[in-house]
DNA sequence: GGTGCCCTGTGG
DNA sequence: CCACAGGGCACC
């Protein structure tokens, strides 16, 4: 599910909840999600553990605990964090459970089980999580139009493919790639070599408009985020072209292009978007 | 670079 | 039944 924009609304959501939260108990249902150290470890250390902070690198999340250690989790396709008052009824895939002092508990679910958690010590240097692979942030004012020319310019991979990597610019996923593409007016077949200056220009503006556009889109309160368990998010009224193949452009009108490139379904306006 | 895989659920 | 789903990685 999650790209950035939403791993961002979690975070905030998480800020408000987790805060100075100590961890009283620890329910793991399914070892596989601890990625990093072995399960019973990463249960032994964590507990008693309080949150300091909750940060966010790209698509992961970060639980910065009091004692210097850090809490990494990516929530792959389908993961989700939710705080639930413990009577609240337990979702099928729940695979860890955390125990909160004020009696709430911050609960895990993944239909697919991608989703996975690291453990890291105060000084230790994470080379396990793929976070120390990542590049700048989307808002980083690293991110101009020659950064993209020096990352991407020279590839032959389509300029879609690119934007899905995470190692020069991170957080763009599926949906968000087609919708920065759709307004800078880029075909996302584009081999990226090809771009001109122009474009490039275009899409170092649109990179970082279009994800916060939908960071302020998704904005929910605790209580909403509850209600939609974590998995409804609101943003999806507002995409213009994800979702939308077969329908008509928002803009010109033609009927919006479905088709699979580099393995992800993307939809994009032929006639907006010239190749 | 492509392809398959990790998983489960849903929709055609 | 099969194709596909918002991510990322290993493996030719």
């Amino acid at each position: 599910m999650p790209e950035l924009p939403e791993v961002e609304t979690i975070k905030r959501v998480l800020a408000l909840q987790l805060t100075g939260q100590k961890i009283k108990n620890i329910t793991l249902n399914n070892p596989k999600v601890i990625a990093y150290p072995a399960a019973d470890e990463f249960q032994r250390r964590l507990l008693g553990q309080s949150v300091e902070t909750i940060q966010r690198r790209g698509k992961y999340m970060i639980l910065q605990l009091a004692n210097g250690e850090r809490l990494l989790l990516h929530l792959r396709m389908t993961g989700c964090l939710l705080v639930t008052p413990p009577e609240y009824p337990l979702a099928k895939h729940t695979h860890l459970v955390f125990s909160l002092e004020n009696g709430s508990e911050l609960r895990f679910e993944d239909t697919r089980r991608f989703g996975r958690f690291w453990l890291l010590k105060k000084e230790e240097e994470d080379t396990y999580s793929g976070i120390h692979k990542l590049g700048i942030e989307p808002f980083d004012p690293l991110l101009t139009a020659q950064y993209l020319m020096a990352a991407y310019g020279k590839r032959r991979k389509t300029i879609k493919e690119c934007l899905l990597e995470q190692g020069s610019v991170c957080g763009i996923g599926n949906i968000y790639s087609d919708e920065i593409l759709f307004t800078a007016k880029i075909h996302p077949e584009r081999q990226a070599f090809s771009l001109t200056e122009e474009e490039w220009k275009k899409l170092a503006e649109e990179i970082p408009k279009q994800l916060s556009y939908f960071i302020e889109k998704n904005a929910v309160t605790p209580d909403e985020y509850l209600q939609l368990q974590g998995k409804e998010y609101r943003n999806t009224p507002f995409l213009r072209v994800y979702g939308h193949g077969g329908e008509n452009c928002p803009v010109c009108g033609n009927v919006l292009e479905k088709r699979v490139i580099g393995g992800r379904s993307s939809v994009f306006c032929e006639r907006c978007q010239k190749k």
